[in-house]
DNA sequence: CTGTTAAGCGTACAAAATACAATTTAAAAT
DNA sequence: ATTTTAAATTGTATTTTGTACGCTTAACAG
């Protein structure tokens, strides 16, 4: 589209009380939520920010969007900067947009949550952050801007899907015996399962592939190694098939 | 924060390769897709563009939201300027923000999905529209900027939601037969279920509270009216209950 | 009065969730 | 080599929930 037509198509927005132009003063950014899991406790990703405004406080990583870059661009972006990982497994949580959010302007942001497997996160700094850390959901610190409210929401964004999806997978080692799969969920939902039980379950949804391996360097009996089966889920779903835990 | 420090800080922003005023060029707008229940068919509401671009064409009614208003007050206001009915059940659905989605500009749009009961819907023109009408999401037209794509989000986000929320209420009357639940769910989830079933199910949640009334003028039996139990769904919620269909 | 329609209720059966005991195992400590 | 440890794995009885399907009831239409 040419300037030409542009201006022609704006010049019939004659409905709003204020010029077209103050419209577009806005800017967009993602934050992203990088969760993991550690065996033991779900945490998160936070940068230690190194520019004003809230030089020095934690924050989700996170970044303007560029004017010629697609949101879901921009998250992947921040996420690859940030973890030097790329394709990690990663939604759309929710969009902040109050009017004061940001100090700069008006700037709405989208926020994202990826879920990574903690081992192979390679701590990297980056050009906004001095400093990367794992925080236990359950122990954070006072964070930058609204990036408390965001975390709230992924979080719970996080907890409804793993209900119904099973996502969980993505946060362990591509093979992993039943019982971290179950201290994984029991962390997630804050409950406790039986074990005779949960196993029983998870096998009998016929999702997990035993890969003939097992644990090592544990001072007990080892646990099977399993493998979650992508095809095997996809043929379930065609069948109406639908993962509840 | 005034002029001089808001200078400041920009100051700061020297990790960029472009200038921080070109992030600022960017607009966003609401889409909302509003839902009804016709006794039959799920429908969504419509509007007929009367502008340019994509004049005459069916799209969402959605709007630019304006630099001093958050973003769900945004959505609030196109669903009230569209059918007059404050305080109806919204919920922000997906953000959209491809690069080349809008003629105009760098436009990132949050879609919002509302429930509404049909029968209290009352057509009103806009500013922005000419035309406003209900469309059975099973036959719908094409649709301006990407607002097909919104409404398969919006939709696929309501199914699931329907399932684990107890949201479907909001489609229908505040006093309702248990039939008329039973066609709701059965068309929102494109399945049938056995009456007795459903209604055992149901009623065991203990989450419907007889009217007493019955329902009038139809050439059969006519069903018990009941309505939803807010007040006892809050309750069991925090108990742990978790509301399944 | 009779046929039609959908509400409303009951009951038998199958499947799944739950509780909990018992057994097996591999590695580490003695 | 034997014991200890921690957890994997198996088994089974009980309870709860889901499924199938038939029978009765209230209103209206003819």
């Amino acid at each position: 589209m040419d300037q030409q037509a542009r201006e022609s198509i704006r010049a019939e927005y004659d409905i709003y009380p204020i010029a077209l132009e103050e419209f577009f003063q806005a800017a967009f950014s993602v934050d992203c939520t990088v969760f993991g899991f550690d065996d033991d406790d779900l945490k998160v990703l936070l940068v230690q920010r190194d520019a004003e405004p809230f030089k020095d406080a934690w924050a989700l990583p996170g970044d303007l969007v560029y004017p010629n870059e697609d949101l879901t661009a921009g998250a992947s972006r921040v996420l690859n900067d940030l973890t030097g990982i790329k394709n990690l497994y990663m939604e759309q949580a929710h969009a902040f947009g109050g009017v004061g959010r940001h100090p700069l302007g008006r700037v709405v942001t989208v926020a994202y949550y990826a879920l990574v497997n903690i081992d192979h996160y390679n701590p990297q700094s980056s050009s906004w952050a001095k400093n990367a850390h794992w925080h236990a959901v359950s122990d954070l610190p006072e964070l930058a801007f609204d990036h408390g409210e965001i975390i709230v929401k992924t979080l719970e964004t996080l907890r409804a899907t793993v209900r119904h999806q099973p996502v969980g997978f993505e946060l362990l080692a591509a093979t992993f015996p039943l019982g971290a799969l179950q201290r994984l969920y029991e962390a997630l939902l804050d409950k406790t399962f039986d074990k005779a039980n949960f196993r029983k379950k998870i096998l009998s949804m016929g999702l997990l592939i035993e890969t003939g391996e097992r644990e090592q360097n544990v001072s007990h009996r080892p646990g099977k190694l399993y493998r979650f089966d992508q095809e095997r889920y996809d043929e379930l779903i065609a069948k109406g098939f639908s993962f509840e835990l």
